[in-house]
DNA sequence: CGTCTCCTTGATTGAAATCAACTTAGGTGG
DNA sequence: CCACCTAAGTTGATTTCAATCAAGGAGACG
């Protein structure tokens, strides 16, 4: 789920971007959507984005959250595959990109990290799809949870930026699921919930155990 | 699902194997796990290959099918993210391969090619993550016959090679309802199954009004 | 001709969706 | 600061779609 903010994948220093431009968005304003030309690249300064992808009947599937320094927003061919959009008040550093083709020319490591990024994004997508098609309500909530601590070290305390809207769009849940599931958990003393966004992870260990 | 087959994606020609070595399979035989070392990828010359994960409770979740000309099983890390079977009799040529950093010091090319073949897989799983999602039962089997009729052009009938379990892994179905969604649309007239095997998409308007 | 495996079909169950209130928490402006 | 307003979250009742349970059929193959 949340990409893990990585050391210096396609940093500044290799010569991928050409401007670095802050832009802020309102919540659930679109920073770019499915079908747009894609010319730029983007790195989240604070708040999250989610991307995802818009069906028939209202429909939406999150495909994955980004949290603070991490990037989005490559595109290998010319237009965009998924919407992007802030998920709360968001900041992102925006970066135009040249074609692939002439960075991979100037400077080989670079077409090599962009195939490691890819890749990595390749193994989240198919974990994420395992998820999607097998997993049950429990197993799914149960892992966003452990998933998305992974953004809290030293603590059991998570905050969440999203909505109980965001979550089940994720996971291929309603709203209702995941609140139910949320409030079975913490009867079961597996959580605690401090407000709606404020969860704390008291068993750590049985959520493992839910979580597949 | 079927990835189509590529012009010359990473071809002989570059260097990119240093063996071919051709190797059969019987149905449900496995040609990697999860966890095993990656030192090769392969391409395939008939049948059908299955990746695939496997859960607890005896699960699984097939990621995609290979048909011959297809290549899989790259993978940037030194592990395998998922298992590789042969989904019937099937014939693969496997080539080893050296670390990608030499790879693409001695090509730039070839980290450009790969790249290009990661993003368009990473494209597919996340399509594929919309339907595990977000489509019912009958929106995934009619994308399911619509996007393995793409391997069959000129044709209207389309042979599997797949069985019904395989289908509904791949789907997050059971047999069953795979089973069932068949007959409906049969006798709604909008496919003909001459055998369990052969189906005839009839009407292919009607499928895609369905598929979405 | 029997024996697998695969497929189909029917009956029933069950997990999650849907429908419907109601509550809570932020945010805004008087 | 308080009152209101709205978006977000919870909870309950009911429905529904697909899973599960259970039997049969239909091919393929020795």
């Amino acid at each position: 789920m949340v990409t893990a903010p990585e050391d210096g994948l396609v940093p500044c220093s290799m010569g991928m971007q050409t401007a670095g431009a802050v832009r802020h968005f309102a919540q659930n304003q679109q920073i770019f959507r499915e079908g747009d030309a894609a010319g730029a690249y983007f790195k989240v300064i604070s708040g999250v984005v989610r991307t995802c992808r818009f069906l028939s009947g209202g429909r939406r599937q999150v495909n994955d959250f980004h949290v603070p320094d991490d990037l989005f927003g490559f595109e290998m061919g010319p237009t965009r595959h998924h919407s992007a959009e802030a998920a709360c008040r968001t900041s992102v550093i925006r970066y135009r990109h040249r074609p692939l083709e002439v960075l991979a020319a100037n400077n080989q490591d670079i077409a090599l990290r962009l195939f490691a990024q890819a890749v990595r994004s390749l193994s989240r997508a198919q974990d994420h799809a395992v998820l999607l098609g097998r997993y049950t309500a429990i197993e799914k909530v149960a892992t966003f949870l452990l998933d998305w601590a992974t953004n809290f070290h030293d603590t059991d305390e998570i905050v969440l930026a999203i909505t109980r809207q965001d979550i089940g769009d994720y996971l291929g849940l309603t709203v209702e699921t995941v609140s139910r599931i949320l409030a079975r958990m913490e009867a079961n003393a597996v959580i605690e919930l401090s407000t709606a966004r404020r969860i704390r992870l008291t068993n750590q260990a049985a959520l493992r155990e839910l979580a597949s």
